[in-house]
RNA sequence: GGGCGCUUAGCUCAGCUGGGAGAGCGUCUGCCUUACAAGCAGAAUGUCGGCGGUUCGAUCCCGUCAGUGCCCACCA
């Protein structure tokens, strides 16, 4: 006995991954170089964050990364996993202004920029590999080699020739404008970093009093009243019959004691509140605007902290909401406060901080989408660049459509500091691809501007910045495009518009082909995963308990393209069970390869032997199929089933007579054969899904190269296909089936043989009589008889009717009589049904008529098929009777 | 206010060019059969959300309604 006889019965992940992931990577099988005329593969990483954990987003991100690379590695491309990771700023910034605060009670400010600078880069080399190392026990196959990092040398560089290229086409600028602010990260937002959420709010109705007018007022309603501390005016529609009397005249705001006009614009809805808005130009983006048309004075009253400002008056030092409640109080007393409405609408919070957002005016640096937008909408709608699932492609276009500008400055200090120079002394605004000490044009003192860039404004470079562009690299010219890009839907906007905007712009070229976008994995509630609800699952702690390829295998079956998953444990241990399937089958077939020469003589192949190899050659194309249509869950499916469901549970059990060397050393050399056909074909399928045990299992069997994931993938070999084996081996299976079920249905013990009786069609007659053997085997049957449809059917026996097959078991001692009339009364009820649908196409002409040929004849045989079935059981009840 | 999903077996979900409803888990029955009890063999369970339409034929296409979820949006 040999050791393989010791191979444990279950299968441990652990040291297993760890051993080939080590393999791999010394053997630098995830490296790509560039190789002129080889196909290419190409897809870029979305850099997980410095600041980073792997949580189940990132797992299955990567997984469905993983799977496409290491399939189209084995198809022969020239694969690139281009990997790397994200600085983040703000979150990182953060993160680092945290931990500084807790360990030495300082925030950056009292650091200063550079030496917190320098704090930010250790966190870096102390957490940057972090998540790095939790990918590799995922077992992605990145070219580690190249790894890349968002603020380093290359990837710097590129960020500055961007910006100051749009810079001088004019397509960057500085201006001062409301913008979205965190009075708590106290930086600018783009409109994407706030996340509008429903709150329950009021609707404050006020009174202002009309200058002039003995106890007039103008009511106004507001959602925000602490704003009206900065009011400038109240406007009305110039179309309200209600109001336009009041045009031109003033009012009186209260508390403030100042007078304001009341202006028409249209843009008021007369429908909405009271139909008179209060105008707040410095706090609220559409009065800014009506600010600007109307010329109107702007009163700053809330600060960049979110403390009322000195024009807020005794308000002054008071944050926003507390004022808000003090105000209203002081507005009820004095008597200007008509009413309270209950009133839900949508309130801006920082994405980052959940703070609530205040519109505020400062100078900003925004790029200027429209010039932009064209090039990068067109290549999706003329099909050059693809959403799967396709619907992902109108989310992009609409949002496309309507961009404002985007702001990319931001008052943090890691990132990119913004390339721009002032001069002290001239005035002048240089941005530059290098740093300045002096002013080029007037040779005076510079200083850099203090801001830094939007994180999404390098991400946005990502697929052609880690190829070493500006440089025209070789990398470049072989892997841009890049094939795929993978990513969730949640950041389409933040990340694949940017990188399809900047790369038509400035490679002039779609930065991908294929948009493949996932959904989000959530926790069996349906709640999406997060860290303070507490109900994250830690990938790792998956892997460590049921291994990578479990997890991967997990996460990619069960589900549709596009759509949210939920995490079930209940599925991580069905997917362990079937690893656990594969392994046996594997240890049961290295047991049986004792002694194993390919090059032995061997038996003809027999009809599992044909049926089994054909069906891989099935398998292997659906597979190929579907993946290539990114159905990788499908395409899972398949696998599973084709393993389980027909390697293990048929031609194993068929294959055993001969592997155990019952039937000669050449029907062994053929089984065997077979089998590592089989194995190896399946292992190969399944390796992009669960790399790790089909390595372990392909390294196992008798195989060439060093590697299961540089050896070739799986092509139907038409020579293999055999549709009549197919057919064969099917109504055997059926009829092995109806003995099992007759079997169970009386109880009989499943270790005891009992005779049998086959009648069958002349087309499966041969077949099964040559395979008599899967029948006895399987059913365990002794005795069987096989004969002609029209032969006697056998007395004192239970029956079941397939097409073209029926069973007898000679079980008459054990049938119950009424539970077999049962049985049998069921099944012609369901038959006459089904007879009743067929033949009710078959009598309409429309269908005779309109329907193709192939599926009338298949009605047609459908009805025979049916006609026999009945018959043969109203025999049976006829027998039964005489019981 | 727009846009996009989802509604299929007790639970979670597949079902992709319209032609006899599936899986896993759970439940029930029988098996420690020499690869695997994390297993084997078998069973039960569905007006495929409602209503219309197109079609010879609809879980699938169209319309509509109802639930439900998400995204976008400058009505205070």
């Amino acid at each position: 006995m040999t050791e393989e006889h010791n191979i444990p019965k279950v299968y441990d992940p652990a040291t297993v991954e760890k051993k080939w992931y080590e393999y791999w990577e010394k053997n630098r099988f995830f490296h790509a170089e560039v190789e002129e005329g080889k196909k290419p593969f190409t897809i870029v990483i979305p850099p997980p964050n410095i600041t980073g954990q792997l949580h189940m987003g990132h797992a299955l991100d990567n997984t469905l990364q993983d799977i496409l690379i290491r399939w189209h590695r084995m198809m022969g491309d020239n694969t690139l996993w281009m990997p790397g990771y994200d600085h983040a700023g703000l979150a990182t910034q953060i993160k680092v202004e945290e931990e500084l605060k807790k360990n030495e009670n300082l925030t950056r400010y009292d650091l200063g920029r550079e030496k917190f600078l320098e704090k930010v880069w250790e966190w870096k080399d102390k957490y940057g590999d972090h998540i790095i190392n939790q990918l590799k026990c995922l077992g992605v196959s990145c070219d580690w080699e190249r790894n890349r990092f968002t603020m380093d040398e290359g990837c710097s560089k590129a960020v500055r020739e961007v910006f100051v290229s749009l810079y001088e086409k004019g397509l960057i600028y500085r201006g001062t404008r409301i913008t979205n602010w965190c009075v708590n990260c106290n930086t600018a937002l783009s409109d994407i970093e706030v996340e509008h959420k429903d709150d329950q709010g009021h609707l404050w109705h006020i009174q202002y009093p009309i200058v002039g007018e003995e106890n007039a007022f103008l009511t106004i309603a507001t959602t925000r009243p602490e704003t009206m501390l900065g009011d400038t005016a109240v406007a009305v529609n110039p179309e309200d019959p209600r109001y336009g009397k009041y045009v031109g005249k003033t009012l009186l705001l209260p508390i403030v004691n100042k007078e304001i006009p009341i202006i028409a614009d249209s843009y008021v809805d007369l429908e909405f509140g009271t139909g008179a808005v209060k105008i707040t130009p410095a706090h609220d983006p559409n009065d800014y605007e009506m600010g600007i048309r109307h010329n109107l004075e702007s009163v700053v009253v809330i600060g960049m902290d979110g403390m009322m400002t000195a024009d807020a008056g005794k308000y002054e030092g008071q944050e926003r909401y507390e004022c808000r409640k003090n105000l209203v109080a002081e507005l009820k007393e004095l008597g200007f406060l008509v009413k309270i409405e209950d009133h839900a609408h949508a309130v801006g919070h920082c994405q980052r901080c959940g703070e609530v957002v205040e519109p505020l005016v400062s100078t900003q640096w925004f790029v200027k989408m429209d010039p932009l937008v064209k090039a990068a909408v067109d290549c999706v709608e003329d099909g050059r660049t693809e959403f799967v699932p396709e619907r992902f492609t109108k989310t992009y276009t609409g949002w496309m459509d309507n961009m404002r500008d985007w702001c990319i400055s931001r008052q943090i200090w890691w990132g990119h500091r913004i390339p721009v120079w002032y001069c002290d002394a001239c005035g002048a605004e240089i941005a530059s691809r290098t740093d300045l000490d002096v002013c080029p044009k007037c040779g005076g003192a510079v200083h850099q501007d203090e801001d830094a860039l939007d994180t999404w404004f390098s991400s946005a470079l990502w697929p052609f910045s880690t190829m070493g562009w500006p440089e025209k690299t070789d990398l470049l010219k072989q892997f841009y495009p890049t094939s795929v890009l993978v990513t969730g839907y949640d950041i389409i906007f933040f990340w694949v518009a940017r990188m399809l905007i900047m790369g038509m712009e400035f490679m002039n070229e779609i930065p991908f082909e294929k948009v493949f976008i996932h959904g989000l994995v959530r926790d069996e509630q349906g709640r999406k995963m997060s860290k303070s609800l507490g109900n994250g699952i830690d990938p790792l702690e998956v892997i460590d308990q049921y291994g990578a390829d479990t997890l991967r295998f997990m996460l990619i079956t069960g589900n549709t393209p596009g759509n949210d998953m939920r995490f079930y444990w209940n599925r991580v241990e069905a997917t362990r069970n079937f690893a656990n399937k594969i392994w046996n089958a594997s240890r049961f077939a290295l047991m049986n390869l004792e002694g194993y020469d390919a090059n032995a003589a061997r038996a003809p192949y027999t009809l599992a032997d044909k049926w089994i190899l054909s069906r891989l050659q099935d398998t292997a194309e659906d597979v190929t199929k579907l993946l290539e249509k990114f159905e990788l869950g499908e395409a899972g499916r398949l696998i599973y089933e084709f393993i389980w469901g027909e390697v293990c549970d048929w031609y194993i059990e068929l294959a055993k007579p001969r592997l155990y060397g019952r039937e000669g050393d050449e029907a062994r050399a053929t089984a065997q054969h077979v089998l590592v056909e089989v194995l190896t074909g399946s292992m190969k399928l399944l390796h992009p899904y669960m790399p790790f045990i089909t390595e372990e299992i392909y390294q196992c069997l008798p195989h060439e190269g060093d590697s299961i994931m540089v050896s070739s993938w799986p092509k139907a070999d038409e020579k293999l296909v055999d549709k009549e084996a197919e057919t064969g081996m099917e109504a055997i299976m059926e009829a092995i089936k109806a003995i099992r079920n007759m079997r169970a249905e009386v109880n009989v013990n499943p270790g005891k043989k009992i005779p049998a009786t086959i009648l069958a069609v002349p087309e499966l007659l041969e077949v099964i009589k040559a395979n008599s053997a899967y029948v006895e085997l399987l059913g365990n049957i002794e005795g069987l008889e096989i004969a002609d449809m029209n032969s006697a059917k056998p007395e004192n026996a239970m029956a079941t009717v397939n097409a073209g097959v029926e069973v007898y078991l000679p079980l008459a001692g054990l049938i119950d009589v009424d539970k077999e009339n049962a049985r049998l009364n069921k099944e012609l009820d369901t038959l006459q049904k089904d007879l009743a649908r067929v033949e009710g196409k078959l009598n309409n002409q429309g269908f005779l008529a309109k329907a193709p040929d192939d599926v009338v004849e298949k009605e047609k045989a459908k009805a025979n098929e049916f006609i026999t079935k009945i018959k043969a059981i109203e025999e049976r009840l006829e027998y039964l009777k005489t019981i």
